[in-house]
DNA sequence: ACCATTTTGGTACTTAAGTATGAGCCGCTG
DNA sequence: CAGCGGCTCATACTTAAGTACCAAAATGGT
């Protein structure tokens, strides 16, 4: 954010210091305000392209946002799903069981549904499916 | 792209006819023109982030890019990673085996060894563990 | 209060996953 | 050329995952 800011206000006192010249120097006729005008709209329309870029370039995650409906769609329990959260944690069904204060027997039971409702044949193929659908 | 292209040049030529009229009307003192140009800068910087930020939120994957440095610090070999790769599609040991025409037997040592090296105790917790340290 | 769904748990079983160990083959490198 | 690392495969086990079926509470809405 420091480099953002110290970039900004560097290029804001270029582009000053360049109208200071040009107005007496290069600037003779009308076309040529407009055309140093565009240039300067386009430097900064770059300007702001790369340095969002950036920004966004550093966001780690890719905040995919939940898709609640299709949750509801695929007929996901809140149990179920609290269950499938935790097995792309790479849990395992007893850890699960103790994370969520159930026997083991309960949890494979929702792990069962789970992979019936995600059309899944194994837990990784779940957590894969899920992240296509959105719900991960 | 087309309502880029579109946007870009509606607002170029906004922007000309703006300097058309500011000429003969407010702009009187230099300062003037300096405001005016700070203004279109700031105004296409801002243009800039926006669309950009369009642009990279129409994309779906995060593109994550691989850290191969990391892939080799942790003492993956290519087979190894192939494997890696295709458990974290979902893909059980025998379906590994019949893609990379290998046997189930290979497959689980080279799953082993991921685990192994990943410090991983399942496959699920690997692909985890291979997400944060984003070599996949 | 009643019904549907969810949540919980159990037993019994099958299948997949993962471990340990050994061994042959190949390519590269000192 | 000897040796090391990577790739392959096998056997024999152990453990985890997953299925099938059942059933009793708990929950929530009409």
């Amino acid at each position: 954010m420091k480099k953002t800011v110290l970039v900004f206000s560097g290029l804001i006192l270029g582009i000053i210091l360049f109208i200071r010249l040009s107005t007496y120097t290069i600037l003779s006729g009308y076309s040529t305000l407009e055309f140093v005008i565009a240039l300067i709209a386009l430097v900064f329309f770059f300007i702001g392209m790369y340095l969002n870029k950036r920004s966004l370039g550093h966001l780690k995650k890719p905040q995919t946002k939940i898709d609640r409906e299709k949750i509801n769609t695929l007929g996901l329990s809140s149990r179920e799903y609290e269950v499938l959260e935790n097995i792309s944690e790479g849990l395992s069904n007893k850890e699960i069981a103790e994370k969520l204060f159930l026997t083991e027997s309960t949890v494979k039971t929702h792990v069962s549904n789970v992979l019936l409702k995600l059309n899944a044949k194994r837990r990784t193929q779940a957590v894969q499916i899920a992240k296509r659908f959105e719900i991960l």
